[in-house]
DNA sequence: TTTAATTCCTACCATTTTGATAGGGAATAT
DNA sequence: ATATTCCCTATCAAAATGGTAGGAATTAAA
């Protein structure tokens, strides 16, 4: 399937949780593991990764923790997904031409930049504020699937 | 990268050669191979996969080669894709809730599932003859990167 | 009926990616 | 001081990726 890692599916879920935590303080990722059932120390190698994209920012020591850099409503699908996964595209020569000599007239390349813009285009009309905006309860996901 | 795999890529090219010899009788392997500069031993493993989907027929012996089941019109590149690659899915749980006890009010899931529908919308409204429509010279692609 | 062409099938393999676990160091509020 | 919390590095098993190799089966044509 052509599916996300779970950098991407992980990491989208802590900021889940740290858009419905936003303005209330640091929240501990030992809290957000236990929220969505995810392996503490496995998010301890996601979440750097957002924090080196000014997606979120760190206090250490006690009442410590990692809060969103930013309001949920400047935050889209597109940045985290783009921060975790790396640049988005069905195939490399999309963001990189200079990878074929023949990309100028390449079929294949013009379809995939069409879906590309398509995806982006999507991923960069959802924000975390449109994942919390509606009612919150139950709402946490206990499945170590997604 | 978020990217397909070698199977969708290359299978797409396959794909768009033979779409470009619609109506003119079976084509070698080896002569899509040599067009695309793709390695031939590793199309055989793919070729067969759009066989199966009942995107390609082939003919056996001297004379023999591939064709594409149907019109160019009648594939379209979502087609393509989902006999390679499976399921298109930004997650598993959009395929398939049941993964997920919560998926009736998850809010990752609900992103996912708009993601989902877009990419599937725009590669259901992209055909090979789409692909093939305008001028064809130049089009080969020489590089083995896409 | 031989021969050559072509698809088809199975096995194997090296490398990279994925999805973690483990242990401890550094910073800091109390 | 101490407990808490983030931070950093190493390690690792399993799976996926992207092939290569060899030959069997089928068939058109000589
Ligand atoms: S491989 Fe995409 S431009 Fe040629
Ligand atoms: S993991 Fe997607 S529905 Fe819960």
């Amino acid at each position: 399937m052509w599916q996300l890692s779970t950098k991407g599916r992980y990491g989208t879920r802590i900021m889940y949780q740290l858009a419905m935590k936003y303005g209330n303080g640091p929240m501990l990722l030992k809290e957000i593991a236990a929220n969505e059932n995810l392996p503490l120390k496995y998010l301890e190698h996601i979440i750097p990764i957002l924090k080196k994209h000014k997606l979120v920012i760190s206090t250490r020591g006690p009442q410590g923790g990692y809060q969103l850099f930013k309001d949920p409503k400047d935050i889209s699908i597109k940045m985290i997904i783009e921060a975790l996964e790396g640049d988005i595209a069905p195939t490399s020569c999309v963001e990189s031409p200079q990878v074929c000599e023949k990309n100028t007239t390449c079929k294949s390349r013009k379809i995939w930049a069409i879906v590309d813009e398509k995806i982006k285009e999507t991923l960069k009309n959802i924000t975390l504020h449109d994942m919390i905006e509606d009612n919150m309860e139950n709402s946490l996901c206990k499945n170590i699937v997604l």
